[in-house]
DNA sequence: CGCAAAATGTTACCGCTGTAAACATCAAGT
DNA sequence: ACTTGATGTTTACAGCGGTAACATTTTGCG
């Protein structure tokens, strides 16, 4: 019986937030993670609410390694230098998503997880900000509406790929087009994103 | 005790079916379910071998209900109404994702629901096929891993503004840009998709 | 310092869950 | 008519999330 230690919160975070990256968030156990932390499965109820808080916790920081990987300053950069900036962070995101799968689908799935919890919203908008900062840079729009509207456009498109290739099995004969797309993902949001767009005025 | 209902499985996978979209997959209790239909809890494990597999005819059935909703007869079709029927598929999808996102949901998680099972396997390509002949007719392109990349980019696309449409919050104020996208569907896939593809020769 | 209060850990318990085993009953074929 | 397999029930068990009561440690205030 070890008492006081002052950063068992983050280390159960820590070890949640791992656990869930090798099984899958909804293999996640509070008695399981007591245990490799090795405390009292009750020890958690101390330091979160309950399980969803926990989870919700975890996705928060899910969203947090995002933005790290989204940030870009594009003051004082010239128009080609944002542009390759830009589409290094696209492709920051796609690395993200692929190295951290399961937290990712934590971070996009529909469970109630975090609703209407507003440090995840916070950060999550935070990393939704790094991509709208992006698109202002690098896209000529006529109002901020269209500058939005191109926003979710390239996310989703983004997003979506990073749900498709997560899914696919290796194994699958589309593993060379997966890799081509990966090594040239430019050219892959040249012709989903880059166009300029015509709705949303 | 009603004895020999010789349709209880298909019961069971209804209920569970509508349950899972009511209340999202990850809510579903083999217990409830069986209550709901009225018979003992583990008269389920007759007709699945457990939880996991009831899961997995779960999302069978979700994509064999996609599949339908994609299926268009392309012969003897014009040019236009070729790509009218293709846009019109292109936004049946959308609207299946919506209508049924519970269900949605779990045909997209990562979780290893279904995995290596061939009858979910075959009901996903046939999904996809769909797809694929969609872009092969309406779309010039040179080699059939254009026509493969050129399908994977429209559904990285399309799905990922399900996804996204799925989660935002109703209040939000993109909602009246979600609107847009959704009546203007035509073109956002123009936007996103149909261009000719640079890549995959 | 000393002691009260707050923070943080533990143990015991509850109801619910998925699942296995043993048993009962129905349906079908010889 | 009797066996056999399919189908449903009862019982039992271990693991889960969560609550309550209790113990110990840390902290803050006189």
């Amino acid at each position: 019986m070890v008492y006081h230690r002052k950063k068992l919160k983050a280390e159960l975070l820590n070890t949640a937030y791992r656990l869930c990256e090798t099984n899958g968030s909804e293999q996640l156990s509070l008695r399981v993670l007591a245990a490799e932390v090795g405390v009292s499965h009750t020890a958690v109820y101390r330091h979160f609410k309950n399980k969803n808080d926990l989870l919700t916790a975890i996705k928060t920081e899910g969203f947090d390694r995002l933005g790290s990987v989204l940030q870009v300053n594009y003051a004082g950069l010239t128009a080609t230098q944002a542009m390759d900036e830009f589409v290094l962070a696209a492709a920051n995101y796609v690395q993200f998503g692929l190295e951290n799968r399961q937290i990712y689908a934590l971070m996009f799935s529909q469970s109630d997880v975090g609703l209407n919890n507003k440090d995840l919203a916070d950060q999550r908008q935070r990393a939704f900000n790094c991509l709208i900062t992006g698109v202002a840079k690098n896209f000529e729009l006529d109002s901020p509406k269209q500058c939005l509207n191109k926003s979710y456009q390239i996310w989703a498109s983004v997003h979506g790929l990073v749900d498709i290739l997560c899914h696919h099995n290796p194994d699958d004969e589309i593993q060379s087009n997966v890799d081509w797309i990966i090594n040239n993902l430019t050219t892959y949001l040249v012709e989903t994103s880059f166009n300029k767009p015509t709705y949303g005025a």
